[in-house]
DNA sequence: GTCTATATTATGATAGAC
DNA sequence: GTCTATCATAATATAGAC
């Protein structure tokens, strides 16, 4: 197994861990127990705990910012630029569920350095967000309210789906993605 | 100041530092100097530090009970009932904001006796808000979904309120009240 | 690349004086 | 009810053998 390989292992196996017991919950013992090695021997793959975090944090970064200049490059209405969002927070969810949730969870105790990083991605995911559902807004697509209110609503209910997902419940995803999005841009009360 | 008292403006301390650095990442040195005494001072007033934990959680669990028994015993519409539980959940975050951010980010770390009794306090306020909502789709009041992802896209949402409000932000509850109502009842989309 | 051994620091909690 | 002093344990991380 060559170093790369190692590393995303130790770093998979982190996020297990860290969702699990929380970052200052988890130590490098636990770590190197369930990665199956001792836990000196970690530093030969990563330099520090802290660094575990950060990384985990900025690849899910990553991944938002591109799928957000993605959609922001699209020449669809807003409502569709929100649903291919939408889409997306539920793919990710799917398929770096771990790490999404740490993310979610434990950014908070990212280091002073990776904390400016991640703040600054998220400020600006949270600006591009509310930009289209302004623009929704404004162009008549989305009923008139507080962008913010609104974005934090979308999110928030994105988010849950971190608690809710589960492996064996994949088979669902259609239904997930399909109700979910009627929720959120019909509500849920009948005769709208 | 009595115990009483003293107890308490530990546990709110407690509450606030328990926010900010997550339960394990906050220490007992950490509270005691927050509150203006030596950490060995803190044990004349409580036993543990998991007791604080539990206190938070039990504290706001028993909160959320008594809505919820009190909205169940409502003779209205399962919309009213939605409506009152949604009142309650953002005057809980005004009134107990980081209790209930502490409770909902770290109960995971309660012990193993206290998380018992929480899981339970958990299930039985969703059985009783799913209910709530199983009943307005069958009587025709909500849209057709699944109870459950009706549920936690309602919870997810009221949420994420614990990381919007701010205490400068009170004049605002009105209308954050009656958006986020609007929201959820009729969904972000016009024409809808 | 992994191990054993260990340095260093920090933690929750207690003992006993005042 | 608060203090100082301290115990026992556990944490991150390093050194050096293999």
């Amino acid at each position: 197994m060559n170093q790369r390989s190692r590393k995303d292992e130790i770093i998979q196996t982190a996020a297990i861990l860290f969702r699990e017991k929380g970052y200052t919950g988890s130590t490098m013992r636990d770590l190197a127990h369930n990665v199956g090695i001792e836990a000196a021997s970690l530093y030969n793959h990563i330099n520090s705990k802290d660094e575990l975090l950060s990384e985990i944090c900025i690849h899910i970064a990553h991944l938002f910012t591109n799928e957000m200049n993605r959609v922001k490059k699209l020449n669809s209405s807003s409502v569709d630029k929100l649903i291919a969002l939408i889409d997306f927070h539920i793919l990710i969810t799917i398929d770096h569920n771990d790490m999404i949730a740490v993310t979610n969870q434990e950014w908070r105790h990212l280091n002073d350095s990776s904390m400016t990083g991640f703040i600054k991605f998220r400020d600006q995911y949270e600006q591009n967000f509310k930009a289209i559902v302004k623009e929704g807004i404004d162009n008549g697509e989305l009923l008139q309210a507080d962008p913010e209110l609104v974005m934090f609503t979308v999110l928030s209910s994105l988010r849950w789906l971190q608690f809710w997902y589960r492996p064996d419940r994949k088979l669902e995803t259609d239904t997930i993605r399909i109700q979910l999005k009627n929720m959120l841009l019909k509500g849920i009360q009948a005769h709208g």
